[in-house]
DNA sequence: TCTGGGGTCCTAGGACCC
DNA sequence: TCTGGGGTCCTAGGACCC
């Protein structure tokens, strides 16, 4: 048996936690630079907000509120979250920011169990969550769509599935109505594309996609969704994964406040990223032997488009941010032409690995030295400490060539505290 | 004027090998 | 004129998720 907790609007309900003016009003919650909708309250999708709307065209509608992400406190919420999550059952796999799938092997009660721990989170945390319970990820998921539905909108499904829905108690004519009230894109694994593909072939309903023939959809789509149709049948497909897997790879990447030009700027963005994604990096005890710059115009301007990316081979496999930053600022010094405003840039380590490599040089020196800096910056705040890479490439490298093999005293020998 | 930022997995096809 | 039959690895692109 598994579960999926997922808490409702969550960007929006934890502003709520600590702003409750704000709950009756149709609230988003906007990406970057106020960009576009990234949540939103029940009142805000009412209006017709869609996810990912801009908020120019948005901000003009009766009484909607705007706030800018705060994603330091989505990320404390989360954590809360998750830990009363954790004691559902035996083993958690943290699925995203606001969602987690729980295995309730050897559990009894549990439905009982599940609405027992939606208002512990409540009362708790004042987070409103839905939870899901089915034999197999896939229907959990579906399972926590149809409380949700059946909470927001009477009458998609039978109330008393409102908040805590277990799809795997109900009797099979029952199941079937379920399935067969399910639009097939709500089914975890469809998106648009497939949905219409599938829409196409005739197959509307979850309950459809469910009594497909498992050998057909596998030849005329893919084993991914061949997948999904077994999940539907209660045959578990997908293992809970408990996250000791390392990510694969790490990216950060903003679109900017304003339009950037010159090479000046661009290289600060791109120290920055980098810096940001060598913490992550480290984080996870990785390396990484490739990295990748990019830099690109907005595609929605009439404006010339130019965009651009770069790989450059980290060799050794790297986790120092010196070398990180210095092989993104190489990579941008090949890719930026003169002449474009730049909307967006970004660096992605890519081809990860973990455990020691054996640097060319000053290794000791350098593990220490990144220690160091991550205990500084989580301290004393991100961005505390950093590299000052503002400076010409032929600078960086000279100031890179001085920094690393003088270093006089032994950082090493500093203490370090560790995550 | 103003349009997010992360991730995952799978497949097809080319390069290369014996 | 006639031109094998595998295998592996890598990459780009496409689909999906939140």
């Amino acid at each position: 048996m598994m579960a999926l907790v997922d808490a409702n609007n969550f960007y929006v309900s934890c502003e709520r936690v600590f702003r409750p003016a704000l709950e009756g009003h149709p609230v988003v919650v906007l990406s970057n630079n106020d960009g576009c909708a990234i949540a939103r309250s029940e009142e805000a999708k009412a209006l017709g907000i869609r996810m990912g709307h801009p908020w120019f065209q948005v901000r003009s509608l009766p009484g909607v509120v705007g706030l800018s992400a705060n994603f330091v406190l989505y990320g404390d919420m989360s954590s809360r979250f998750m830990a009363i999550c954790a004691g559902l059952g035996p083993s958690q796999e943290i699925y995203s920011i606001d969602e987690c799938f729980v295995d309730l092997t050897g559990v009894g009660q549990v439905v009982e169990r599940a609405a027992f721990f939606r208002q512990r989170i409540h009362s708790w945390l004042g987070l409103p969550c839905g939870i899901g319970l089915g034999s197999t990820k896939t229907l959990a998921k579906l399972a926590n769509h149809v409380a949700k539905s059946a909470a927001r909108k009477p009458g998609s499904y039978p109330a008393e599935f409102a908040h805590v829905c277990n799809l795997s108690s109900l009797p099979p004519s029952d199941f079937d109505a379920v399935l067969a009230a399910t639009a097939v894109g709500e089914v975890w694994g469809v998106g648009r594309r497939l949905s219409a593909q599938l829409n196409q072939a005739g197959v509307f309903s979850a309950l459809d996609l469910a009594r497909m023939d498992t050998a057909l959809v596998r030849s005329r789509w893919s084993v991914v969704l061949e997948r999904t149709v077994r999940e539907l049948g209660g045959q578990s497909c997908m293992a809970l994964d408990d996250g000791v897997t390392a990510r694969q790879q790490i990216a950060c990447t903003r679109s900017f406040g304003v339009r950037v030009r010159e090479l000046g700027p661009l290289q600060e963005a791109v120290s920055a990223f980098a810096t940001r994604a060598a913490e992550k990096l480290r984080n996870q005890n990785g390396r990484a032997g490739q990295l990748m710059v990019f830099i690109q115009t907005s595609p929605h301007s009439r404006e010339p488009q130019y965009a651009n990316s770069a790989v450059v081979e980290m060799i050794p496999p790297s986790h120092s941010t010196i070398d990180l930053v210095g092989a993104a600022l190489r990579g941008l010094s090949g890719i930026y032409r003169v002449g474009f405003n730049y909307a967006k840039a970004g660096v992605i380590l890519m081809d990860l690995c973990s455990g020691p490599v054996q640097l060319e040089f000053g290794g000791e020196t350098s593990e220490a030295l990144m220690g160091t800096m991550d205990a500084i910056n989580r301290r004393f705040g991100r961005g505390a400490i950093g590299v000052a890479s503002a400076l010409g490439e032929g600078q960086w490298k000279m100031k890179q060539e001085l920094l690393t093999p003088h270093y006089t005293t032994r950082l090493s020998d500093i203490p370090v505290a560790r995550a």
